[in-house]
DNA sequence: CCACAGGACGGCT
DNA sequence: AGCCGTCCTGTG
């Protein structure tokens, strides 16, 4: 593997703190210059914006361009869907122009199931630094410029780790979790190769089977993987508490239920809610 | 020291 | 069916 660089004219729905720190993605971190450095599937990138352009740079496993336009959904129009959503209501259009630069990420779908699942009940720092430890004692290196990288374990490699090894990196009541599920795919009783044909519906049915895997974490994985289930409204918190500001006025949490909240935004936002999703979330997170 | 934040799940009504 | 305590660790 060798070190490759991409560059593309800037657009306007691309901005990295946008990206990067809208909640679908933990291995990417700010450099002193503002530009990220990330880590996905055996690939280290650096991404920055200079002189109106995007560049892409680091070590590739396969063509750069390729990889790039596939893990950062360039070929999707967001210029389209923000203008139709804009269109939905005025709550939504402010936040659209709050976080204009989102995109949703091509991730790998093994490395987003054990993500979400490691993200219940639990807050990004520490999802964070739990995904590192994970990766460091059980992914391939990588190198460079001086610095290693690790590669997020395979199922292969994760399947090494007893319940124990994964209570001493920091998983907490997860570290069961984590070990069934990865055994449940490893034996191919779950196979992540047949979900990728299936409709929403039954991707979520199955998901829901993992341990670890309940209505919120699924929804992510649908909405942030490979699988990009758009219509799908992950129900957090945060969420909760834009749905029934916005629309119910309501101070109190807790207000409306998860099913009512999700059942409103399809009605709302239809097969685009997980967009929807995001710029409400990213807004309200960072406001 | 205690309170709190954050989803899944199992046990209880 | 719905509600609620518990699971673990970091932060204030």
């Amino acid at each position: 593997m060798e070190e490759q660089i991409y560059k593309i004219d800037l657009i306007s729905a691309f901005n990295l703190e946008h990206i990067f720190e809208c909640g679908q993605c933990f291995r990417w971190n700010k450099e002193q210059n503002e530009s990220y450095i990330g880590v996905f599937k055996n690939n280290v990138l650096n991404v920055k914006i200079e002189n109106n352009q995007i560049i892409f740079e680091g070590i590739c496993e396969n063509n750069i361009k390729e990889t790039v336009e596939e893990y950062f959904d360039l070929k999707r129009d967001y210029e389209k869907i923000k203008s139709e959503l804009s269109k939905i209501d005025e709550p939504l259009k402010t936040s659209i122009k709050y976080g204009s630069g989102i995109r949703l990420l091509n991730q790998d779908l093994w490395e987003t199931i054990i993500s979400f699942i490691i993200s219940a009940n639990n807050n990004i720092p520490r999802i964070k630094g739990i995904i590192e430890r994970l990766s460091k004692q059980y992914g391939k290196p990588i190198i460079w410029k001086e610095k290693i990288y690790y590669a997020f374990p395979t199922i292969e490699e994760l399947s090494k780790a007893t319940v124990e090894d994964l209570r001493k990196l920091g998983l907490g009541f997860r570290d069961q979790r984590v070990y069934e599920t990865t055994k449940l795919i490893r034996t191919k009783q779950v196979n992540l190769e047949e979900v990728k044909n299936k409709n929403s519906k039954e991707i979520r049915e199955t998901l829901l089977t993992l341990p670890g895997v309940g209505p919120k974490v699924a929804d992510c994985i649908m909405l942030f993987s490979t699988l990009k289930c758009l219509d799908v409204f992950p129900v957090d918190v945060w969420v909760r508490r834009v749905m029934n500001e916005l629309y119910f006025k309501l101070p109190e949490e807790k207000k409306l239920k998860r099913e009512q909240i999700e059942a409103l935004a399809k009605e709302k936002y239809g097969n685009l809610a997980g967009l929807a999703q995001q710029y409400l979330f990213y807004w309200k997170r960072e406001a």
